[in-house]
RNA sequence: GCGCGAUUAGCUCAGUGGUAGAGCGCUUGCUUCACACGCAAGAAGUCGCAGGUUCGAACCCUGCAUCGCGCACCA
């Protein structure tokens, strides 16, 4: 085999390996297999996307967890697609074309526009999807889907006839989240409640029947004036109770509205006065109900006033009007005061502008199968990692209000409902007849979303993947996806049988945290604070990506991202590069190395004895969906286990000329480089694949060999304490080296003094290690005075540095080491005369201390010889 | 107001009852025959604050503070 390149170049393995496995069809997921089945559906990027953090770190797990799945014996789905995002994609087509044509949508026409829209999907749409292909996704794009699919979009209008007919979709009046940027309602989950600086006005409304006398109402919308309907105060109100009945003037087009009683009324708050607004206020609306009052709406849907009885206002902006009107009622002598006022305002999740709540004919939806939806989740049939996330489901599935589902936007599935004469209303997917038009509206995306889990399958792969195993997405669409989903399965049981257990859209949920700038910002693209990942990957490779952000990436903790941690990703690749580099230095590796036809050496049973803890460590951490765990695990292991020690101390047989003790030394490498690049695998699979079919690891792609399991090969025998003494020795002598100001390129003797005469054998591997030209076990060695000497666990380290023993230098480096140990025995020894401590800790762990009581005291009484012999 | 997180080295974060950890950054020494995307050594933390439980608390309990998120209210 040709010796390896000294540098790992990711963007040419990473490509040629990513299209030989689809070429290979490694992803195809059978549905006839006899293998477990394990599943995933992706949560659909929208189709005009382009790849995030977020998306990296969302698609990694879930390739992560395809690809173990693969590994432990399972026929593998992972099922991927795009979302349509209706009022998304629209917006993002109507500033398109608003740019480069100036026109509106209105100016096209509905299907000429939606021809556009779909001419952009075409053009901009799937980008994201070849972006995932560079990451690495394991996904079976045959199976690609997308919520515009025919035969999905016949699903969603089917799902709605069939709610309507069990009534629970209904039609109504009703106050909705209005967008007047977007023109169309939203759900309550799209509306973001924000914190605002505005100004509270206090207008003074004149008595009819006491003219002159004035009550003063707090509001922070004196634009809507025009639309009040009355005046209202809490019936137990003393101050206010002779008022009731009465009536009052209202300021801006004068009218008399009356004054009435209401139980909503708070008589803390501001005068305890309000004044009632049904058409643009929900709570206002809900007591203009109760009280019979009229609805007077003074505002266009475009958010501008509408009010031709006020051309003052009359088709002015909103937030323009709001300010005029103040003014209007200051020059009227109608405005008490007005003052600076914080309060929370809805805001439009996409457009970015305040809701208006307004009154207007749109499709609800009742939400079926709450209780189950509750009980599936809190009985764990459906487990949420991490936990603490079923309290937040929980929260909203307890306070649930209906769905506003119609959208007033063109780009979406079209409602099943037809008009027809004499006001007939039809709900069904073909038009009852040519004099019946159909409902203008669209549906809301995730009207179609909430059946990804199962609509995306046919009827075999549900047989086979329905419930999916897991879910992994971001936790800030719990409500609009997660949830419904649930709700979704549970209604409309795609299962195999009636049992929830069945008919759930998946068996766990992980919540990935989100990622934010360093500064702890959430990263968006107004901000201009997110980073490319395309542009990571051509610089790191997808594997150090993937790897660097998997080792910060905490279960449910958002990450804080910094370039630092994918640097890391690649720099971990390098050395797993280099690391098989050496060892394809010195002969080809063997497929299935036979260890027991070796007597291993003391190292190697050691780093045996790692690899069996670091395997079951993995296997708890993936059990827990804690994969930063199993990163750092694997990265602690391979590079300081293996690498730093191992390796190093190896090279003493390795370079020996006993082709036996080599040959031990090289299937211990073997052994453990299979298994490294296993466990690695699912986190970098392009550079394990490389390595595995370059040092010739198994005939078939690794992505299908079975991962490394807990061999016991190494007990907690004598072999794992001596490796203890040694690595304990290397350490004392390189801090000694350091301490004594010997250059790390000049070699120097070191003798130890110690009974243990096995040490001795050790000797040509302590002096690799410590950079020595010779290192001597002696139970009897008299030092020179000043020789600088360290303790170690077997005994006293001496350095025999012929730069001339610096006494004074020596004197002060022994004090230093003299304080410290005492700090530690004192310690110690306070513990061990504290009865209560005796008497109550467990055993074993009084027994710890009263053994390092007596090798600190130990090696005390020695440091302390040696500090005495420099006089 | 209710609920959920977080608070540990300069930075980003691990650590869940028994002598404080990693990476980066910093200081020092090294181009030694896998790797300078590297090797070795080192400095650096009253573990947010105050109580409590315990022989013993970064860890368990209570309260508080600060930051973030969700829900409700917001005239």
């Amino acid at each position: 085999m040709a010796e390896l390149p000294k540098t790992y170049d990711p963007n040419a393995v990473e490509p040629k390996w990513y299209a030989r496995w689809l070429e290979r069809g490694d992803y195809d997921a059978d549905a006839s297999s006899s293998k477990p089945a394990f599943s995933i559906v992706i949560p659909p990027p929208n189709i005009t996307g382009v790849l995030t953090l977020g998306h990296v770190l969302n698609t990694t797990i879930q390739d992560i967890l395809a690809r173990r799945a693969r590994m432990t014996g399972h026929e593998v789905l992972w099922l991927p697609g795009t979302d349509h995002a209706g009022v998304a994609t629209q917006t993002a087509v109507e500033k398109y074309l608003s740019k480069t044509e100036k026109k509106k949508r209105q100016d096209y026409g509905r299907e000429e526009f939606l021809r556009r829209v779909v001419e952009w999907q075409d053009k901009h749409g799937g980008i994201i999807i070849e972006q995932l292909k560079r990451l690495g996704c394991s996904c079976d794009w045959a199976r690609l889907r997308y919520t515009f699919d025919g035969g999905y979009v016949r699903a969603v209008q089917q799902v709605f006839v069939e709610l309507y007919a069990k009534g629970l979709i209904y039609r109504g009046r009703r106050m909705i989240n209005w967008d007047p940027a977007a023109q169309t309602a939203l759900s309550d989950e799209e509306v973001i409640p924000t914190k605002q600086k505005s100004v509270l006005y206090s207008v003074r409304y004149e008595i009819v029947e006491q003219p002159g006398r004035f009550l003063e109402v707090a509001t922070t919308r004196p634009e809507t004036i025009m639309a009040d309907v009355g005046l209202a105060v809490h019936p137990g109100d003393a101050r206010y109770r002779e008022l009731i009945g009465k009536k009052v003037w209202r300021p801006l087009v004068r009218e008399e509205i009356p004054v009435l009683a209401d139980e909503g009324i708070d008589p803390e708050f501001g005068t305890g006065i309000l004044k009632i607004t049904p058409a643009h206020d929900k709570v206002d609306f809900e007591i203009g109900q109760r009280n019979g009052l009229p609805i007077v709406d003074v505002l266009h849907p475009n958010g501008r006033i509408n009010c031709p009885a006020l051309p003052e206002l009359d088709g002015m902006e909103r937030f323009e009007a709001r300010k005029r009107a103040g003014e209007l009622l200051a020059e009227k002598g109608l405005l008490a005061k007005e003052e600076p006022y914080e309060n929370t305002v809805g805001f439009s999740e996409r457009a970015g502008v305040p809701i208006e709540p307004r009154l207007s004919e749109q499709w609800f939806l009742r939400y079926p199968k709450t209780e189950e939806a509750l009980a599936v989740v809190r009985a764990h049939l459906i487990r949420f990692f991490p936990a603490h996330w079923e309290k937040v489901y929980e929260q909203w599935l307890t306070n649930i209000q209906d769905w506003c589902i119609s959208r007033q936007v063109w780009w979406g599935h079209r409602i099943p409902a037809w008009y027809g004469p004499d006001d007939a209303v039809r709900v069904q997917l073909e038009s009852p007849g040519d004099d019946w038009r159909q409902d203008e509206d669209t549906l809301d995306t995730w009207f179609s979303s909430w059946l990804w889990a199962y609509e995306t399958m046919d009827e075999p792969t549900r047989a086979k993947f329905y419930p999916t195993s897991v879910l992994v997405t971001a936790p800030d669409i719990i409500f609009f996806w997660v949830a419904r989903m649930i709700i979704a399965g549970l209604e409309f049981k795609p299962g195999g049988s009636d049992a929830d257990a069945e008919n759930i859209p998946f068996r766990d949920v992980y919540f990935t945290g989100l990622i934010r700038d360093r500064s702890g910002r959430k990263m968006s693209k107004s901000l201009g604070n997110s980073p490319d990942p395309i542009e990571l990957m051509e610089k790191f490779g997808a594997d150090g990506v993937r790897f660097g952000l998997m080792r910060i990436a905490p279960s449910g903790q958002d990450i804080r991202f910094e370039e630092k941690q994918v640097e890391e990703g690649r720099n971990f690749a390098t050395k797993l590069w280099n690391a098989a580099r050496f060892r394809q230095m010195h002969g080809a590796s063997e497929a299935a190395p036979r260890l027991s036809e070796h007597t291993p050496s003391i190292y190697a049973v050691e780093v045996l004895a790692r690899l069996d803890e670091t395997i079951a460590a993995i296997e708890d951490a993936y059990r827990g969906y804690r994969f930063s765990e199993v990163a750092q695990g694997l990265y602690d292991f391979f590079w300081g286990d293996y690498c730093d020690w191992f390796v190093e101390a190896a090279k003493t047989d390795i370079f020996a000329e006993d082709p036996a003790r080599k040959a031990a030394v090289l299937a211990v490498m073997d052994h453990v480089l299979s298994a490294v690049l296993r466990l690695l695998h699912p986190f970098m699979p392009h550079i394990t694949e490389e390595l595995w079919s370059l040092l010739g690891f198994g005939e078939d792609s690794i992505q299908f060999a079975a991962p490394p399991q807990v061999q016991g090969l190494a007990k907690a025998g004598s072999e794992r304490q001596r490796v203890a003494a040694v690595y304990d020795t290397v350490r004392v002598g390189r801090n000694l080296r350091a301490e004594s100001r010997v250059p790390s390129n000049k070699k120097v003797p070191f003798v130890l003094r110690t009974a243990e005469s096995w040490m001795a054998e050790e000797a040509p591997t302590v002096a690799r290690l410590l950079s020595a030209d010779e290192f001597k076990v002696e139970a009897n060695y008299e030092a020179a005075k000043g020789v600088p000497v360290a303790m170690t666990d077997l005994g006293e380290l001496y350095l025999l540095a012929e730069m001339g023993a610096d006494v004074g230098a020596e004197r002060e480096r022994l004090e230093k080491e003299i304080a410290k140990l005492e700090k530690e025995l004192e310690a110690t020894v306070r513990k061990l005369s504290n009865s209560s401590f005796v008497d109550k800790a467990p055993p074993e762990v009084v027994a710890e201390h009263k053994q390092r009581q007596v090798d600190f005291t130990e090696k005390l009484t020695q440091l302390r010889a040696a500090r005495a012999s420099l006089e």
